[in-house]
DNA sequence: GGAGCCATGTAACCCGTTACATGATTAC
DNA sequence: GTAATCATGTAACGGGTTACATGGCTCC
């Protein structure tokens, strides 16, 4: 339920038109929730239809380009969730159900965690060069919040690389000392009270 | 596309029913892969269907438990899908998206990273007692596969909580020097090169 | 025979994904 | 005038979420 809120959001920081949001969705914003401009326009649609938002400078139809501007009632509803609870969703992590499935069924995940291992490199470095380019000495409130965000994205690459570079030591030495193949006959592992 | 896969993992691991299978999906894989009964008996079906587990131990319709097991047809789609390559998926985290709301329109979000501290804390605890229960010692080489998957638990419950920390301190520092409130009036936010 | 739980299932809705369609503007 | 790009949009599908329905079993 909160596409809408990353709208609102952009849309608070400054009036924009469906593929201005979906470029700015590209980078910052969309860092932590990506979305399409399929997404955006009928978002957009709906928040206009609630209230929430107005189209500005119209300039009609298909191919014609609309900007659209937040409320006073978008900027309610966004406070309102914005102080409201809710609880970090679950992290769906397809590499981690394959090292599982890898675990009873055998096969080589190196190559495939060394790939991932380069795009947590290259997207750290990423951050990191928008942390030198915009967040040097003495920044504003609104800068410190949004360097904040920027933080937690430094953070998940760096937890991500680290575990990739254990990962991958420790299956290099695992593969070292025997071929590769099926690690076991037996789909049964070793669970010792049944709650695997 | 994976929660089949997630499924035919758990299988591979131990016939089950659904209901079994809804039960392990609330510990272990589902740690990275969580779906509800209602998803699981859908996939079941389409699994079924498809001929990559069946039915053993019929016990008749509804009410009537049904376990499923795997076949050599979905073991050989396991080793293909574990072998595939996928890029990782971008993650959805709606507190940075109230975050960056809050740096243009304040609010106090102090409340809200404290809480989700807490459960950082408690789940990384919850990691680090299945690490000493299941873990200790000399592993099997399946046994060293779970536990990179446990890894990455510990690994990311760390980063949550080691940014919950740094945020926390930040914002108390920024409150202590001013009352709440909203930080801007001006909706434009600083944005040097306007990419933001 | 009713309460509570185990187990399977249906239905409606929302959101995200993919593929495609169409109009407007600019560059040559 | 046509190719490329900008910009908005439609349609179909699939997966996830929520609410609810139904049957069977056990305990008292």
């Amino acid at each position: 339920m909160s596409l809408a809120h990353a709208i609102l959001t952009a849309l608070n920081e400054r009036p924009s038109s469906g593929l201005e949001l979906a470029r700015r969705f590209d980078r910052s914003i969309g860092y932590f929730w990506p979305a399409t401009h399929q997404q955006i326009y009928r978002e957009l649609r709906d928040l206009e239809r609630d209230g929430l938002i107005v189209e500005v400078a119209d300039g009609g139809g298909r191919g014609g380009k609309r900007t659209y501007a937040i409320l006073e009632e978008g900027r309610d509803e966004l406070r309102r969730w914005i102080a409201a609870a809710e609880d970090p969703k679950h992290i769906k992590d397809s590499l981690m159900v394959r090292v599982r499935a890898s675990s009873s069924l055998g096969g080589d995940l190196l190559p495939e965690i060394r790939r991932h291992r380069e795009i947590h490199a290259r997207q750290l470095a990423e951050y990191e060069a928008i942390e030198k380019r915009d967040f040097q000495g003495a920044l504003s409130e609104i800068r410190r919040r949004q360097y904040l965000v920027l933080q937690w994205g430094l953070h998940l690459q760096k937890a991500r690389l680290d575990w990739a570079d254990a990962a991958i030591e420790q299956l290099e030495t695992l593969s070292a000392s025997r071929g590769e193949g099926p690690i076991a006959q037996d789909p049964m592992i070793h669970d010792p009270k049944g709650t695997s």
